[in-house]
DNA sequence: CTGTTAGCGCATTCAT
DNA sequence: ATGAATGCGCTAACAG
């Protein structure tokens, strides 16, 4: 590996001047400067990022920490994510939890050792205590409340979905929804309680003058929407709203395996937007929320943060209910 | 940040017996070892890996290039590849080149200045130049020949999901596949063509005595799929063979759009798993590689490159033929 | 503007 | 078995 000193010293200058043209930082003689860039591209030259990290106290290092990699609701933030921190000079270092809690404390503790300087965070574990020594934005879920976060606005995009069902014509409703502890999953029946209270349906198990709400929690699994609906089940509501792709796909395969036909027996909505939403015929009427986007914002709040900047509120970024087949109007009585 | 001279100082050693101790390398008293490790724990020590690396010359560090963070075709192997190179000490550092041979070009360039120690790699461009300096195995598609590679056996899957077709009765098949460039695809071609001759169904655009193949080049998208669909309306075989799970999105889509009804008016069989295909009513046949068995491998490759082991020729994995209702008997006739 | 030097934290010599 | 000294490659501070 060719190094600062063998160029420094094949365009005749000392180490200094080379580190000073090379970097940009301090100033040199323009025409020195220009020689030396020649050279260690010649060279080949590339810095050891290891003897910087040492010298500088800085690894340039951002960590990324979340459940799954093999989750495209994840992932495609990630995209972005890793665009945006990379053009600041960023390397991302990513670890997943695997959903589980003490894996996901080891995982932390090993990016502080590693002297991450920032960490991107889709938290587990709502009770983890978080490090002080390093800025952390939340991706998506928030844990602390006082924490940097970027998250789709789901309490706004299931009261709008909710209320488009509502004005359907849909008075009778279940709603199949994840773990309390989860601030997305709060969040996102809180907006279907709102728009159905609103619409003065009464979350209720017995229909009130033919209308209800009917809550029901469910790992956020296939297998979890499908015991779901089988618990429902014959009772069925006119529409059910399935609040994960994960849900809507466990509630589609009960569907299925029960002969219940969508959107014809019973109308569906669901969560998130992954492409064979728009493939599954007639289409799935969904909330999506702005992946990319919130991949966005999370970099910006990071890069603000390691600038020194102060961060406001978590950011809540907007996102867009796709009307599909899958929901079907109701004609009144 | 606590560092070495300070638990060495605390436990009344020299830095070098601390060193010692806490490495494991180099001989130090049982009970000093003990005492050196119980401070190091208490004291909250960890080493700099910036240190550590400039000392060493390695940076325990892999990298891993890929087109796409946000596609599960890769991120699947990608969790159990990380996983164990984690197990064996290594960190994984990730890059995504978004199908740009040059983008590809540059992450490996910056991959090579990092350190990385070794390269796990999904080829993007098949002419790419490769470094020798360091060791590369490539996973799921192949570029050089001489290189260590992790792929799915798919000409013996596509083959044998052929097979399957022809045994149901179809004499009239169609075959969408990507690009030639991708040795993925020539391989997933070459099984179907094999399993065709095999049954004496010849590559044709005219139905010879019922019988013919017909093959259709679409990128790897959506749009791909759909359009390939299109070219083949109306003439349509009396099943269709869509080489990635893209192509078959689009032909489901296509199809769609058209109101032609799978498997009714036209058997549809496809490449991979993802969960969807389970989903769909009544399912879809496919070839399902195994993914995370090729993760795995691609890791035991790199491992034992990395340990001075000469790898053997390319390991193929074997998938498995899911055999689901897409694709109906068809009555001898 | 530029050359020289010190030291970042660690693992590894070389003496003892 | 252990302590002291050395240097990995780089940047920042200093002196010129």
């Amino acid at each position: 590996m060719v190094k600062l000193i063998d160029v420094a010293r094949t365009a005749g200058v000392g180490a200094g001047t080379a580190s000073r043209a090379l970097s940009g930082n301090g100033s040199v003689d323009r025409e020195t400067k220009e020689r030396v860039i020649a050279v260690a591209k010649q060279l080949g030259y590339s810095p050891d990022v290891a003897a910087r990290a040492l010298r500088e106290r800085r690894t340039r290092t951002i960590g990324l920490l979340l459940p799954d990699l093999a989750n495209e609701f994840y992932t495609a933030s990630v995209a972005v994510l890793q665009q945006e921190l990379s053009d600041a000079g960023y390397q991302l270092v990513i670890a997943s939890t695997g959903n589980d809690p003490s894996t996901e404390r080891i995982a932390l503790q090993t990016m502080i050792d590693q002297r991450v300087e920032g960490i991107v965070h889709v938290p587990v574990d709502a009770d983890l205590v978080l490090p002080t020594t390093v800025p952390i934005v939340q991706l998506n879920r928030q844990s602390a409340s006082r924490q940097a976060a970027a998250a789709s606005d789901d309490l706004a995009g299931v009261d709008e979905l909710t209320t488009a069902i509502v004005h359907a014509g849909h008075r009778d409703i279940a709603v199949i929804v994840g773990p309390t502890g989860f601030s997305t999953s709060r969040n996102r029946l809180l907006g279907a309680l709102r728009a159905a209270e609103r619409a003065g349906i009464p979350q209720s198990e017995r229909p009130l003058d033919g209308a209800r709400l009917r809550v029901r929690h469910a790992p956020l699994t296939v297998d979890g929407g499908a015991q779901a609906v089988a618990q429902l089940f014959p009772d069925l509501p006119s529409c059910l709203i399935a609040l994960s792709s994960r849900l809507v796909m466990g509630a589609l395969r009960e569907c299925g395996d029960r002969g219940i036909h969508v959107p014809e027996s019973l109308s569906l909505a669901g969560y998130g937007d992954p492409d064979w939403f728009s493939i599954w015929r007639p289409g799935i009427t969904t909330f999506a929320p702005n992946l990319t986007e919130m991949g966005r914002q999370a970099a910006r709040l990071l890069l603000a943060q390691l600038a020194g900047e102060e961060t406001g509120p978590p950011a809540l970024i907007p996102g867009k209910v796709q009307v599909r087949g899958s929901v079907t109007g109701l004609s009144a009585g």
